[in-house]
DNA sequence: AATCATGCCGAAACCGGTTTCGGGATGCAA
DNA sequence: TTGCATCCCGAAACCGGTTTCGGCATGATT
């Protein structure tokens, strides 16, 4: 069998007794191409499994068609729960537009920085999905400069000059207070992460936001800023409960911390969703097969995915980035990790009745 | 400023008053380019940012310095618990070397292998890495066909014939089992996945295996084979719970199904580690964080990322595929979800002694 | 002084496509 | 018939690099 990517367009133009353009504007769907000869060329170039090389018909054309993804994977946001789910989407919908997705990984700011750097000089990609936002992000910067589309998932201090997609983390996270103090809790903690990430940052904003609607008096030790995963969680947990004063509702930024905290309660023989009230943040999908279910936010990944790859191509087609920005909605998860302040016995019943399935 | 990545090798070589060519071999370490006109050469490219255009260069040189990978998202597969480790292992010894990452996705093995086919085709890429392999996998041979390079993730029925790098998962479940027969356990059960998938069978057989070398007998009604997700795990655990005998100890294929399992006992009013032994595999973040915390294997993947991508770039640079074959451990994590069967007491001790940190 | 190797660089072909320009048939109206 | 638009397609330039080939100086050799 002939080694597949071998045959050339000359290989085709040779065969048929064409030239090299006939070929190009048969395939390509030229209207000066008889249906006849464009028919036989098809047919040539489906039996050999041609296509043509991307390296050089983008380098004539100028195009890439490739959409850059460089992911961080430094200070505490290795935790990446729904990547598969979320490349899936993006690379579902880019490649319906003939694009693919070329993904690293940076182990930091600069070192980010310099592979979007590199993927610019070397033009290997024609855009840039931008992964978790920070306020003021050197990446926005230099993409702006450079003129290269890109749409960042979150936004920045920029976000009025360039095309984003955002989750309402202020509002989930006010949410949160309200349907605790709703449940009667006056003292609600919070467990959060490195505010330089944007979306981090939020949550706490919306933390505080639902304590002031509600009434409550902030109380700063009630707040713990740590990474995003379980061992934070652990040790943030234990903090809070050694306090004079506990807390009896702990929000956390997200599913992971709220495990290590449910941990901090088993270590002390207490139960989330009776003796403290917990909720977390992402809908992992282990947080229905927890003791007890966590209670949480979904966000819909899959159209995240398809919304920041559909923009990104939409910026690419020409469209401008002021008109591509996209605030959406967290999804409240009411499982059996929260519930009123001890003594209260509505929270009981819920945490048998709510397994899943 | 100037758009990065806007200029090309003319316009350096215009500005130095030297022709392309000269460009080309100052840049690229070629002898017969004297030290002042070289260190000329590089300052005027350094200063603006000039890198050469991978698509023109990739071009004449019939390379395409990148890497594919096409990640299986269907069938219970979904769950990519280190993908973002995987990757940023992956990209970063790709890097070393000068290759990006392309990734795509498919949600059938149908589409798979059209993917694969179209970015041999397009000439996008130099080579690929198989991620979870089957036991008969068409991209093998789709690719041992076209003559591309690939190291498969995992063995399959031609592994003699192409490089590949895989955990010895028949290994890590002969010892799970080993290891509960050694507490006492003499019914334990095994909840597993589709075994298409090599690791998946590869795990019931070590289990098969540790049944019969632990001198226990086979009872087909404690094997069940679902999905690898908690869902399934919560399904199969009631099912082997409802038994009229009942297992003592469940092995478990992941760690989500252990969880999932675990709930199953929960539901009951039973607990891991105390009542039933419960063991998973994976080693996610939070397996140290359930309760009780999770007995599981580990494998390092960030090893397995860099070992992977290694030998792919050893086989691109003329390496024989059958010298690239490495097979690794699993390594034993020892914590709170296993202990002896009902009644013994060595488990209530530990289940409190081990928690995290 | 003639010869030759060596150092250094220019000219041009080439990779595999796309695209501009132009021109030979063909058909139809004048 | 002649003129002219239309339909198709060939020729060649071009994209931005790399690489082969060759040639001019220069210094060393005899």
């Amino acid at each position: 069998m002939a080694v597949a990517g071998g045959v050339t367009i000359a290989d085709l133009a040779a065969e048929l007794g064409v030239t090299k353009s006939t070929v190009s504007r048969a395939l390509n769907g030229y209207p000066d191409i008889s249906e006849a000869t464009r028919e036989r060329v098809r047919a040539l170039a489906q039996a050999n499994g041609y296509l043509a090389s991307s390296a050089a018909r983008n380098l004539k054309r100028g195009r890439r068609e490739t959409i850059g993804v460089v992911l961080p994977v430094h200070s505490g946001t290795m935790s990446q729960p729904f990547l598969a789910e979320f490349f899936d989407a993006v690379s579902r919908t880019l490649h319906a537009s003939g694009y693919d997705l070329l993904t690293a990984t940076a182990r930091s700011r600069e070192d980010a920085l310099r592979t979007h750097e590199r993927l610019i000089a070397a033009r290997k990609v024609d855009g840039f999905i931008l992964p978790r936002t920070e306020m003021r992000d050197a990446r926005v910067g230099l993409l702006r400069e450079s003129g290269v589309p890109f749409v960042a998932h979150g936004r920045t201090a920029h976000k009025a000059h360039h095309a984003w997609f955002d989750i309402d983390n202020v509002a989930a996270f006010r949410m949160a207070v309200a349907h605790l103090a709703g449940l009667g809790h006056r003292r609600v903690a919070f467990v959060g992460g490195p505010n330089s990430f944007n979306f981090a940052s939020q949550r706490l904003e919306g933390y505080r936001a639902g304590l002031r609607e509600a009434g409550l008096p902030a109380d700063d030790s009630l707040i713990i800023m740590g990474t995003l995963d379980a061992p934070s969680g652990l040790e943030s947990g234990r903090r809070l409960l050694d306090l004079a004063k506990p807390p009896t509702a702990i929000v956390c930024a997200t599913d992971a911390i709220a495990v290590g905290v449910m941990r901090a309660l088993t270590e002390r023989h207490m139960r989330a969703g009776r003796d403290v009230a917990v909720t977390g943040y992402d809908d992992i999908p282990l947080a229905a097969f927890l003791d007890p279910p966590l209670t949480t936010f979904s966000q819909e990944i899959e159209k995240s995915g398809e919304r920041v790859a559909g923009m990104l191509l939409e910026l690419i087609a020409g469209a401008r980035p002021e008109d591509l920005q996209e605030l959406h909605d967290a999804v409240f998860v009411r499982r059996a990790s929260d519930g009123g302040p001890l003594g209260k016995s509505e929270t009981a019943k819920r945490t048998d009745a709510e397994h899943p399935h």
